[in-house]
RNA sequence: UGUCCUGUGGUGUAAUUGGCAACACGUCUGAUUCUGGAUCAGAAGAGUUCAGGUUCGAAACCUGACAGGACAACCA
């Protein structure tokens, strides 16, 4: 089980509940559902995951933990064509590495095919279901629209026997798709669209992920939804605020099904967005499918995968969920509070290195030649623990080209001809000289070091402005480095209803830098693991990385005090 | 001219159920610092969509507007 992210469960208790949780609590003073609370996190396995779903199971999972009680993991799988097994692979992997466990609990929609299916007989037994043979467009034209009422179809009175009959040949694979569909018999002039004879069963004649061909027909969303719940014993079903207009039919079909007090609740919340990025299934498979970007996993996508490649911590995912609440009020999160999580929590964790990203070599003209110097540096300020290693210096070194103003402004109070600023761990050093080439673009400095600054220090006590990082040209490795942006250059890109999202794609949301250098130490990192390169932001490496090829991903850079 | 849902600083939420609008992110100061990070101290920023009403007292309750969203898939 997850813990709660740096606070025990007592404390935990103690914070303010939201809308959800206060109901239930209020359910459970009422003594409803036996003091129980059992969620369930329920994902159609029709592609991957993104950060709205991570809220989703952390509310789920978290709301149950909460009150002592359980989650299960199903997957809605009622429709054959969309869905695969790859999905329910990730799925499950992403749950899991989000720190969440549904133990023995792993169910599927398609667990209760035969069990829906002998439900839609009894309803059909009770005149509250029927076989109708007209097309989809003669159904849809029948239904009407939300401001004037459907009418009933010619098929709605046909007797529970002959509609047992047509149903047992729609399953037996009698019918083609499309010929027929079993609806619920409710209310056509219903002001809920969701109540005009809402569909139970199509016709597909389509191999299921888990049940083969052994099914031709299969239940809609609708009907298998409160049933699974039920049959779980389910006591809250949290969805996203969409399906608020379903939950009348959702009680519909339970009131038909139950036979004791004990019944699910469907509580809706509004679905997570955040600044700057897109979160609905569809479009992300459009950016993935045209191009936009490299894949499900790509660093720039909001998707669980893409953050974890990215660098995200499931701790700073939990952390983030969280912080944004749960209401019924549709906003816009900003992004920065996403980016405050990662780095608050990669700030008391991540192993600090040096790394140059945009290298510009200098030459510490009075040190000696051929000798090279092991310094100590500390892995984490935050964190004593967490040790010191050692970094090489030596004559030539390179740092970044960000640091050295030629002409510098006020504000700027780095290197620049004839100051001193000090290099980390090491020594105070004064540019004595700029090296230009034809074009008149820097090519190298030259500088001189004070032998009693070493480690940092003067031993006079004089002070410099700037700490710069810095690598020794020698023992540096060379690193591919890749930059993210925001995806988008619009807050809300796909809140414009006459603009298309493609519109807002900024074409600089990702910048790969070949000519980067890491220190030494980190030779021996594996995909995934996380660093601080001093002064610049937190980076991970890729999967992508090689025995031959270090590369790196910017997770986030550091808040920068230093505004140009 | 339908039904349902939602309106609180720039953003996300809170206000223990009718008692001085709080917290976080972001922004801006200052201190401190061998990361222009972190840390510490502080500031600005809403009077709760609007108009009525009930009340000693309303963000909350009532009425009516206005604004935004969801619903018309053999998707979930």
């Amino acid at each position: 089980m997850a813990e709660t992210d740096n606070i025990g469960m007592d404390q935990k208790d103690k914070l303010p509940k939201n809308f959800i949780q206060q109901q239930i609590a209020d359910d459970l003073a009422e003594g409803k559902n036996g003091g129980l609370v059992h969620t369930r996190f329920p994902p159609e396995p029709n592609g991957y995951l993104h950060i709205g779903h991570a809220k989703s199971i952390c509310l789920n999972f978290g709301t149950a933990q909460k009150f002592g009680g359980l989650t299960n993991l199903r997957f809605d799988d009622t429709n054959p064509t969309k869905e695969e097994t790859e999905y329910v692979d990730s799925i499950m992997e992403d749950v899991r590495w989000l720190g969440f466990d549904w133990d023995d609990r792993l169910y599927y929609a398609s667990d209760y095919f035969d069990r829906l299916y002998d439900f839609a007989v009894d309803l059909i037994r009770a005149g509250k279901a029927y076989v109708d043979f007209q097309t989809q467009e003669v159904i849809s034209e029948q239904k009407g629209v939300p401001t004037r009422p459907g009418v009933d179809s010619p098929y709605r009175n046909t007797s529970p026997e002959e509609n047992i009959e047509l149903f047992t040949k729609m399953k037996a694979g009698f019918f083609s798709e499309g010929d027929c569909v079993l609806r619920a018999k409710i209310d056509m002039s219903s002001p809920n669209m969701h109540m005009r004879d809402p569909l139970m069963y199509r016709i597909l004649k389509q191999p299921h992920h888990r049940t083969g061909d052994k099914w031709c027909i299969y239940p809609m969303y609708d009907y298998a939804h409160g049933q699974c719940d039920y049959w779980e014993g389910i006591t809250n079903s949290i969805c996203t605020l969409e399906f608020e207009v379903h939950r009348p039919l959702y009680d519909w079909f339970i009131d038909q099904l139950k036979n004791s007090d004990y019944r699910p609740r469907q509580i809706e919340f509004s679905r997570l967005n955040v600044s700057y990025t897109v979160m609905s299934k569809r479009r992300l498979l459009q950016l993935v499918k045209e191009g936009f970007v490299k894949g499900w996993d790509d660093p720039r996508l909001p998707t669980i995968c893409g953050l974890r490649r990215r660098g995200y911590t499931p701790e700073s995912m939990r952390a983030f969920s969280d912080m944004v609440g749960v209401t019924k009020v549709d906003g816009v999160t900003d992004v920065a509070v996403l980016e405050y999580c990662i780095r608050e929590d990669l700030n008391k964790r991540a192993q600090r290195v040096m790394g140059v990203i945009d290298p510009l070599k200098i030459v510490i003209t009075n040190y000696p030649e051929g000798v090279v110097e092991e310094l100590d540096a500390i892995n984490n300020p935050e964190d004593e623990k967490m040790g010191k290693r050692k970094v090489p210096f030596s004559r030539e070194l390179y740092i970044e080209r960000e640091d050295f103003m030629e002409n510098p402004t006020n504000k700027f109070y780095r290197l620049s001809p004839g100051r001193e600023v000090r290099l980390r761990y090491s020594y105070f050093i004064k540019c004595t000289g700029v090296i230009k080439n034809e074009q008149g673009e820097i090519t190298e400095l030259h500088c001189t070091y004070d032998p009693d600054t070493k480690g940092g220090n003067a031993a006079d006590g004089r002070k410099v402005k700037a700490t710069l990082h810095w690598l020794s040209v020698g023992q540096a490795l060379q690193a591919e480095v890749r930059l993210y942006d925001r995806l988008f250059t619009d807050p809300d890109p796909a809140g414009h209803k006459e603009k298309d999202l493609l519109e807002f794609l900024n074409p600089d949301s990702l910048k790969v830098l070949t000519g980067c250098y890491v220190e030494p130490s980190v030779k021996n990192a594996k995909p995934l693991d996380n660093f601080q390169f001093e002064r610049l932001g937190y980076f991970n490496i890729d999967p992508d990385t090689t025995s031959e090829k270090l590369v790196f991903n910017r997770t986030v850079s550091l808040k920068d005090g230093y505004k140009k």
